[in-house]
DNA sequence: CACAAGTTTCAACAATTATTGAAACTTGTG
DNA sequence: CACAAGTTTCAATAATTGTTGAAACTTGTG
């Protein structure tokens, strides 16, 4: 049966586009790519591992874009890779498991965005100078209260990311 | 006194632009313009409110650009106008306690982003489908799934947006 | 080892996003 | 109301970022 025979089928496949486009535009808002979030997305709502091939077809980008993109999604954990005994062809499937999904991207921008951020902020704030120069004043202040602040958000990260099912569940609960 | 003549006013001065460079650099990372977090970080480590004309100096922008830059961080609520009587040029201090700043920057993103996300999850989460259907099963899961990481992140922040300063200390303090 | 099936790389190109700068606008003042 | 001092707008342009596609590479197989 062709697709557009069945129309809970073809309000599904809008769905599926609809969410794929709106997981890619959330993406760009946040510094993600469009392509990767929307590769993301497609996987994470395909019930079936899905190739190359299929992430071309069914994106419509090429095959150097969805190679790179499958890598980086690698990269974050967000993806697997799923090997067929005999066939050549690599296929992937997402981490379906949003909590799991949640640690996989915080432990990632944790890494690459706050850990390098604070270096820095150490470095600067360790910079001596005249308690009488407004200037200095000023500076030091804005340093040290912004370090602050990336200390506790990296506890509070540190702590989402160990954060089990129970919790998620009982904050979803409460309130 | 030039400020080149001053080793510790030299380095302050490179501090700053160090900073304004790493602020602008993550600006970037989260999908905020450079020139945005660099306005932002200029003005919070600046002693004294700054006019559009020493924002374009000091950063070497364009006017055109200054004047979006900055009403861009009003909408925010990051900065704050600064008149003088008797002048008629506008001057602007940065939100300088990073507890607010965080608030001000949580609200306006929570605003655009996520409280959109939910309510088109919420549309296409209500579709109806067949669930012998594998892909339905696959596309109404995911979408559910993150519809609740979706809620619970919405408590999270309106939590955060909430938290006392001492809340932030007893973070800052413990672990 | 030659080939087929698939993957990766990367320089050229396209799309997007940010910035400029000059003209239009606003507003307080004599 | 004409002017000066300042601000805003926006079409043109620059900078950045993402994408393509073809060539190079890898790997399993006869």
């Amino acid at each position: 049966m062709n697709p557009t025979d069945n129309p809970a089928a073809a309000s599904l496949a809008d769905a599926r586009a609809r969410f794929i486009h709106l997981w890619g535009v959330s993406g760009s808002s946040w510094g993600v790519s469009k392509t990767l979030a929307q590769v993301h997305a497609l996987l994470l709502v395909s019930p079936v591992a899905l190739s190359t091939e299929d992430l071309m077809e069914q994106l419509t980008i090429s095959r150097g874009n969805a190679s790179m993109t499958v890598r980086e999604l690698l990269d974050w954990g967000l993806i697997y890779k799923e090997l067929r005994p005999g066939e050549r062809r690599e296929y992937f499937v997402a981490e379906k498991d949003m909590l799991q999904v949640t640690r996989c991207i915080i432990r990632a921008r944790k890494r690459r965005e706050l850990d390098q951020m604070k270096r820095t902020l150490d470095e600067l704030a360790a910079l001596p100078g005249d308690p009488a120069d407004a200037g200095y004043r000023a500076f030091h202040t804005a340093l040290t209260d912004i370090q602050q602040l990336a200390n506790v958000s990296d506890k509070l990260l540190t702590r989402l990311m160990q954060a089990e099912k129970s919790w998620f569940w009982d904050k979803f609960l409460k309130l």
